[in-house]
DNA sequence: CGCATCTCAGGACAACTGATATGA
DNA sequence: CTCATATCAGTTCTCCTGAGATGC
């Protein structure tokens, strides 16, 4: 069943993220935030596909431990303008490490072609359900 | 990615129990009744894979709208037999309908043949994480 | 005694809603 | 006025922990 798959791959996940003193949601900002430079708080939402709210709560953890930093957009008042520090990329590049082991030690079981197929096929799936561009 | 799946696969499911008025422990419980019987809380949670603490609010919750009763077991005056109700096997069938349909949903992008490789794949990952049995 | 069972209280996450203030 | 942005308060669901009462 997938929904069984998917609590493995959730508790997983998490147990990576909180053994690195983080959520998901940071490492989603984060990232975002490296790939594809500054953005506003609305910005960041639709980048990560997160609710607007859980993005002020997100911005504000990650400003708090100095890996991000919200300025005031000039051209438009409303807009805080959040960008990755030197700290914050390094705090992602931890968080890509941890992901990288749990990720490994999730899909132990598969072999190279296997796991392949597995991401194709779930591939499929996120891009059909109006799914984000997928890295 | 995984936990890309995981997240819509989740709510897609959590829709279709929301609809018909339940959750996804509801859903666990009747189940597990329905698939091997009467049994104790302490059981229960062991065959849902359910913490202790869960089970006591679900079946609480089941029981307040006729779906399971709960019964002394007078070997053991510790446990609570749990018991499906006639109405219970019949909200079980309503939501295995509503799950059909929302799974149906959720594979739609995918041919017969790839879903059974994405389900054997899955299911590979289930067995190997000390998984349960998987139906 | 140790151990299992049931129960309650409550925390952590992720996802979401609604209301409000402010500015474009 | 309408719309977008940011913020705050609060809910749901799953998963989990700790503690207590009772009975084996």
């Amino acid at each position: 069943m997938i929904s069984q798959t998917a609590v493995h791959s959730r508790r997983f996940v998490a147990e990576g993220f909180t053994a690195a003193g983080a959520r998901g949601y940071h490492y989603r900002v984060l990232a975002a935030l490296e790939e594809f430079g500054p953005a506003s708080q609305a910005e960041l939402g639709r980048r990560c596909r997160m609710d607007r709210s859980d993005i002020v709560a997100a911005v504000t953890e990650l400003e708090q431990k100095g890996f991000v930093e919200r300025s005031a957009d000039p051209a438009d008042r409303r807009r805080n303008t959040v960008t990755i520090t030197r700290a914050g990329t390094q705090q992602l590049q931890r968080l890509d490490r941890a992901l990288d082991s749990v990720q490994d030690e999730l899909l132990a079981p598969l072999s190279a072609t296997e796991r392949q197929t597995l991401v194709a096929l779930l591939g499929k799936l996120i891009e059909h359900h109006g799914g984000a561009p997928t890295s």
